[in-house]
DNA sequence: GTCTATATAGAGATAGAC
DNA sequence: GTCTATCTCTATATAGAC
């Protein structure tokens, strides 16, 4: 998938609105190959597999996670840490929710991650997730932790949040982490 | 699906673990079949179609979803009604946490529902909604009780989350919706 | 880079015997 | 109530022409 193919960019595009939509497994090549106008050959052309181009979908959020993380990482005081990454994540699963629905609800996500050319993407999650935790590592603030990155895929499950204002919901997102992760 | 029906039983049992585990469209009745040990036309012979074993799986958690809806609309002061609602819908979803992911995650499910044999469930839904939001429908409200919702599925995609006990995984649900929706 | 055509496999679903 | 066998359709994926 080289950079600055707008062929390429093109049926990422497409793809991840059907899938975000009807799942990745409730999407065929076939649908996405229609949605675009050409043929599967076409698509098959700029990836090689299905797997792939789901891999493709989704390495732009996966590399948000590992900026967002690899920025946390830095910031030794817990609450600091937590204000930053609640505020990263916000905007990210607002600026882009599709993709953030796909990543955080989509179980056929777990397939194409285990097949490991996504170990790094894997791996920043983790990360991410202790660094959220803490050393606290209490039922009740792993709870408090898997509701609020659970919950950053709400819009997708709730049609009030679906067609809510950018601003509107990252402002609610960063609150409900307030609420649930702060203060700080 | 006849009540005390063994086999029927036993089909929903195991069709729920593998929507469970790798979504309702990643699931095929084959598969369903293999894990109990006969064919498909055995499993056709109690289900009509895919759609009505999912449906019939899914029944259960709308039923729990309709009574706690019901017993929450005859509580007038809202601080009240949603204590009791949180505390209902935590214990529901620990104690089946299989159909409480499938419910509220899988893309899939939508289609199902919207086939309208099950206007109910999204009826009851819905109103569960507008129950925990109250008069005061401000995006931070109606991002709390979003984010509160999808969280009730946060057991599947946080492995953390997967093997904690039921006991407090419940109560972390708990005081989550406690710190969103209270005080009460 | 997109096409037609096709290979192969598996999906959902049904017929009819036992 | 379960089986074998089959229908039809669609899935992923590939070959090779243009």
């Amino acid at each position: 998938m080289p950079r600055g193919d707008a062929p390429a960019e093109l049926i990422l595009e497409v793809a991840l609105r059907l899938f975000a939509r009807n799942g990745v497994a409730g999407t065929s090549l076939q649908q996405i190959a229609d949605a675009l106008g050409v043929t599967k050959a076409a698509v098959y052309h700029h990836f090689r597999t299905k797997s792939a181009l789901v891999a493709a979908v989704l390495a732009p959020a996966f590399d948000e996670v590992a900026r967002a993380t690899a920025a946390a990482r830095t910031v030794p005081d817990l609450a600091q840490r937590r204000r930053l990454l609640v505020h990263d994540l916000a905007a990210n699963a607002v600026g882009n929710r599709a993709v953030y629905a796909v990543m955080l609800r989509d179980v056929a996500v777990g397939a194409v991650l285990a097949e490991d050319s996504a170990r790094a993407a894997t791996a920043a999650f983790d990360e991410l997730h202790a660094l959220l935790i803490g050393p606290d590592g209490t039922p009740a603030t792993v709870v408090r932790v898997g509701m609020f990155l659970s919950g950053l895929a709400a819009h997708t499950a709730d049609a009030t949040l679906a067609t809510m204002a950018d601003d509107d919901l990252r402002a609610g997102i960063v609150e409900v982490g307030e609420a649930l992760l702060g203060p700080w």
